[in-house]
DNA sequence: GCCATAAATGAACGACGTTCGTTTATTAGA
DNA sequence: TCTAATAAACGAACGTCGTTCATTTATGGC
């Protein structure tokens, strides 16, 4: 918010060209940028021309650094999984901590749920924070006594209904609203109009129930394995 | 793939213009037109020009009787929405008709992931298909016993996971290759590599394992909620 | 037989992502 | 110290795509 010295008006001094001292852009930078264009103008803001002039360089410079486009969506969404909450693995029984991180995981794609299309067919690979958000939750499942061959499946299943309620949360108040062919669907309509909550609230509750549910149910799927299993 | 009769070489015979006896173009005729584009050049395929050559007319023509290519998304997804199975409801108990409505909803969406960001966010008015979808899992629901002010959050539940699940179907294979940076997550890695199955079959085994977590935490929430209201 | 109107047309626009040829400054090596 | 390689930047241009616009044409109701 605070606007900087307020340079003189007139032609906007010659950027320089050539190699410079040390490199102005980097991995760090561009991503530092993107996600201020993006606090500023949304997704849709996010553009090639306006990360450049995020960056001061013309956008034909970004392509020294970046392979593409969606190379700076990935770069994002790397940053964007750092800021998960995966501290209560090692420390909470692994079916609270697992709530906490699709609590913390919803959160944060919510506000970013462009990303969600990208990221759900994104390789781990060159993604070192995701990779590391990962390797603690199946340490923490793992911790909590599921068999190695079934983790990836845990986190594949709680995974995919995070980032689906991710997106229910970026849906309209009114996405339910039946307009005009209330007959065509009486019951929807009132299971609509008994819905205790709106807007964003009435996306969280939906999103407890289905949580609580899940882990519930795997907490006794965790309970029925072991005893086959011995 | 049957080839139509082999027009004679030569400029394609002026196209006639003005108001046609009976309407060509038609939601019916274009949502139709969309679907064989995109069968045959999936979702990258499907551009205004496209679909207007699949039509025979001009891509401006298309305006006089679409909005947008939004629009155009929108009738395609209600058009899928009317191919997912809900004949389970009112004729098998509520758990069952939920998990079959799910595994054809997901199966739906797998085949059409570019649809999924569209709809998850988009209101119903304007999708019949849709609407009656609603309606008869609804209607299911509130015969199994569900209270009318949970119905909607359990619907919207069991749908973020199916919809998290169905992109999840459109991601690589090795979504979770580590590359060479396997110490950096040697449980994962290991998680990863212990996965008894690959591909498409790891994401149907990650699907079913959580959706059958998810109904049996939703039998246990219903029974809780029952006990407790009388 | 007139006339409002639905429908179609081609040209053009405005974004946007990306590529290309060129220029410039820096650094490493001879 | 001179030179060659290189990183970086630049502006112009391209191709694609969704969409708009002014105009033209045939149809059906009065």
């Amino acid at each position: 918010m605070e606007s900087p010295a307020p340079e003189v008006a007139g032609p906007a001094a010659p950027r320089r060209r050539g190699r410079p001292a040390r490199p102005v852009l980097s991995r760090g930078k561009i991503t530092t940028a993107a996600l201020a264009v993006i606090g500023r103008a949304g997704y849709d803001g996010l553009t090639m021309a306006a990360l450049a002039r995020e960056l001061e360089t013309a956008p034909s410079a970004l392509y020294n650094h970046v392979k593409s486009k969606d190379e700076v969506l990935n770069w994002v969404q790397d940053d964007v999984n750092d800021t998960i909450d995966t501290t209560a693995f090692g420390r909470d029984p692994w079916d609270l901590a697992l709530m906490r991180w699709a609590h913390s995981y919803r959160d944060a794609f919510a506000r970013h749920s462009p990303l969600i299309p990208v990221i759900a067919v994104l390789p781990i690979t060159g993604a070192p924070h995701s990779l590391a958000m990962y390797e603690r939750v199946a340490g923490g499942l793992a911790a909590g006594g599921w068999p190695e061959d079934m983790v990836v499946d845990v986190i594949v299943a709680v995974e995919s209904f995070v980032l689906g309620s991710a997106m229910d949360v970026a849906a309209p108040e009114w996405i339910f609203d039946v307009g005009d062919q209330r007959d065509l669907a009486p019951t929807f309509a009132d299971a609509v109009a008994a819905r205790p909550a709106r807007g964003p609230a009435a996306a969280d509750s939906a999103f407890s129930l289905g949580l609580n549910a899940l882990v519930a149910g795997l907490r006794g799927t965790l309970a029925a394995v072991r005893a086959t299993r011995g």
